[in-house]
DNA sequence: AGATCCATGTAAGACGTTACATGATTTG
DNA sequence: CAAATCATGTAACGTCTTACATGGATCT
């Protein structure tokens, strides 16, 4: 459940697709850090699930690699549904941000200051995505969760607004804030130094 | 970042401990679902933390099996810290329920009911669960976070309640409405029918 | 002509879980 | 004394990511 099979069938229930629309598709959803995947594990999910007649393959073009297009089949359809409609596992939410706010009393403050900063920026995107998002939401269901996001979003983004003030004086002052600068890394380059 | 060794570090940061303490400190915040690990990741984390030297070990007992007991050293502080510091990976929130509610159009009435019945629980029982965590909570962060968290579930909570009736409007209405009954699958057994 | 996008796939490796193997100690 | 809890570890397996290999089509 909630695998790169399920993700791959759930973006088939709206339209026919090849691996790369999917991984668009995704992509767009993963801005709400929902869902994402991988071409490494979307190919060979697409691979299994016509195998498996969960959905229809139409090989079009005639190039060195065609290009294929999946389509959902009546049985993959039902066999969707019927997972859905089961069991769910727990639901998961891992915040490297959060993480860190538990050791914000021996955090730099300037550091501290600068994670906050930023995790305001990623969330106001977030929501603006989700406008985006929940203004061509094809019916209720995906209304509903936009508007869930949104929702606790703007909740996280509130509280965190009214409330850094405390972690931010709990936060320790090093060299760093006397010189007034936060060389602060803001992204994570996979590779980057550990 | 954010994987077993550094959640092994997080928790020597309060308190000495064994592998099988960890595991239990992480259950307990695993309860809001932010950290999770199983011993089979923990032993070898810890194992390799120890080799690295970013953790001291303490042999006890003569039984068969000793007990061991680890600790921070001042250079794994200092990394844990530093790391914590540095980039962080984005934030991923996996929510099996919230992805099913995409779909709450073409799943029957009674099941899209019964798992927005099963959420408010889940949820009120997070509430309840963040509440006595922050109400041993040693510092500024560990609070700010404790109190992140229940803003952000009450709202979700708060959301849920008052829209619940428009999905549910939008599922079509099956025999097993008719029936009324729902034979609803409520927990994940890993093995379950698939 | 070079860059960028479209497009598919494979292989290696990271990371984690489950299940198994083992045994001491405490509690009912 | 049986059951639960404390306690550590390994092996098999699943799942996903990264990096690589390949090449057509489109845009500048």
């Amino acid at each position: 459940m909630l695998d790169v099979r399920m993700l791959c069938l759930a973006a088939l229930m709206g339209r026919e697709a090849s691996g790369y629309d999917i991984k668009k598709d995704l992509e767009k959803g993963s801005a709400t850090g929902l869902i994402d995947a991988s071409f490494g594990s979307i190919y060979p999910a697409l691979a299994r699930l016509a195998q498996e007649g969960h959905i229809a393959v139409r090989s079009e073009g005639a190039g060195g690699r065609d290009r294929k297009t999946y389509a959902m089949t009546p049985e993959g359809k039902a066999h969707f549904l019927r997972t859905l409609a089961g069991p769910l596992p727990e639901e998961k939410y891992r915040s490297p941000f959060l993480f860190a706010m538990l050791f914000a009393d021996d955090l730099p403050r300037a550091r501290v200051r600068a994670m906050i900063d930023r995790q305001i920026v990623v969330w106001e995107d977030k929501i603006a995505a989700i406008e985006d998002m929940a203004a061509c939401a094809s019916g209720a269901g995906e209304s509903f969760v936009a508007g869930f996001g949104e929702a606790t979003l703007r909740a996280g983004l509130d509280f965190l607004k009214r409330h850094r003030r405390r972690v931010e004086n709990a936060a320790p002052v090093t060299s760093l804030d006397r010189q007034g600068g936060q060389p602060a890394p803001e992204t994570h380059a996979p590779q980057a130094a550990e």
